[in-house]
DNA sequence: TTTTCCATGTAACTCGTTACATGATTTC
DNA sequence: GAAATCATGTAACGAGTTACATGGAAAA
């Protein structure tokens, strides 16, 4: 649902074509989304088919026709139903990395110290990364922070983690292999 | 892959049988991950397939047979593959609320402190379900300790936004509606 | 005796991806 | 003349879900 309140809430703003949208999310929302340009074909002629969004061709010189999509008003009613939604209810996450964590005691501690040290350090570089990001608009700036905040955080507890397996490899004798 | 991963790490500890495997994930790594029956037997078909584990079955009196899986050589190759990959990455986390808060600004400020109010809620729940959650064994503990830093990070920066939405508030004239 | 638990699965569907196809137009 | 860009899509696949089907055993 998220990807179509992204793209009513683009669409809201000024129409667009298809190929518009999919270059504006990917380049300027990296950070915080990504469509694929089939998905944004699929999802745009889902919409118009359900009425939230209406077409007209626009053609210029032999060019292959756009196809600009504007909000309709079904299409304003379900984009305030998306939002409010979205904006209520926390976005449950699930960190994939945690598996690994799970079964690390089946690995020697400095091993795990060693392939930690790897995600700390890719981790490190996302964080450099959305610092470095440029001043955003409006609300979009909530969007960096939030990522900055949440990297710092999980940098943090990671060389706890760390540091933990650290003092077990310099106490041998602690896995199962 | 990281449903693999912890298929295979289970069985790793001991063999077992789809619906016990299920019933684990579901009852002791909820607070994780999730792995649904048709998921569990559909990844137990393909790794059999792929000789990470192999069947026997099992019959007590006229009850269905259970198929009991066991790691094969294969499969701890597979399963040190996919922990090491999985030690060493990051994984990406995609904050799909974000994207309502880039078009906060089409409601009034007052509106959107009380539905983020309402996110705030439901985040202080489970962080207290986390932190209720009863002492665990080995490299599990690990887990619920990133679950509870990740959500108390969360409810800090969303403070700090809804901070921002209420002086707006008390500013009037700064929606677009 | 009806419900719950044990134990297996299939079928249909959703959402999203990659890889491919088409063809004009601008840029190097 | 070749390559990148504009603009649309289709087809095949992958991962996962829900809903459904089956049938015996234990518990209420």
């Amino acid at each position: 649902m998220d990807r179509e309140l992204l793209l009513l809430g683009l669409l809201r703003r000024t129409d667009m074509h298809g190929y518009q949208l999919h270059e504006f999310i990917e380049r300027d929302l990296a950070t915080c989304t990504d469509l694929k340009k089939p998905t944004a074909y699929f999802l745009l002629d889902k919409m118009t088919k359900r009425g939230w969004i209406t077409q007209h061709e626009e053609r210029a010189g032999n060019r292959p026709p756009r196809r600009v999509y504007h909000l309709s008003d079904a299409g304003e009613a379900q984009f305030q139903r998306l939002l409010r939604e979205n904006l209520s209810q926390p976005s449950l996450t699930r960190f994939g990395g945690d598996i690994g964590l799970i079964f690390a005691d089946s690995l020697a501690a400095a091993d795990v110290v060693a392939l930690l040290e790897q995600r700390r350090g890719a981790l490190a570089a996302e964080l450099a990364a959305a610092r470095a990001a440029p001043a955003h608009a409006g609300t979009f700036h909530l969007v960096i922070e939030h990522r900055i905040v949440h990297l710092e955080s999980e940098l943090g507890w990671l060389d706890t983690v760390i540091a933990r397996f650290n003092a077990a490899a310099s106490t041998p004798g602690e896995h199962h292999d």
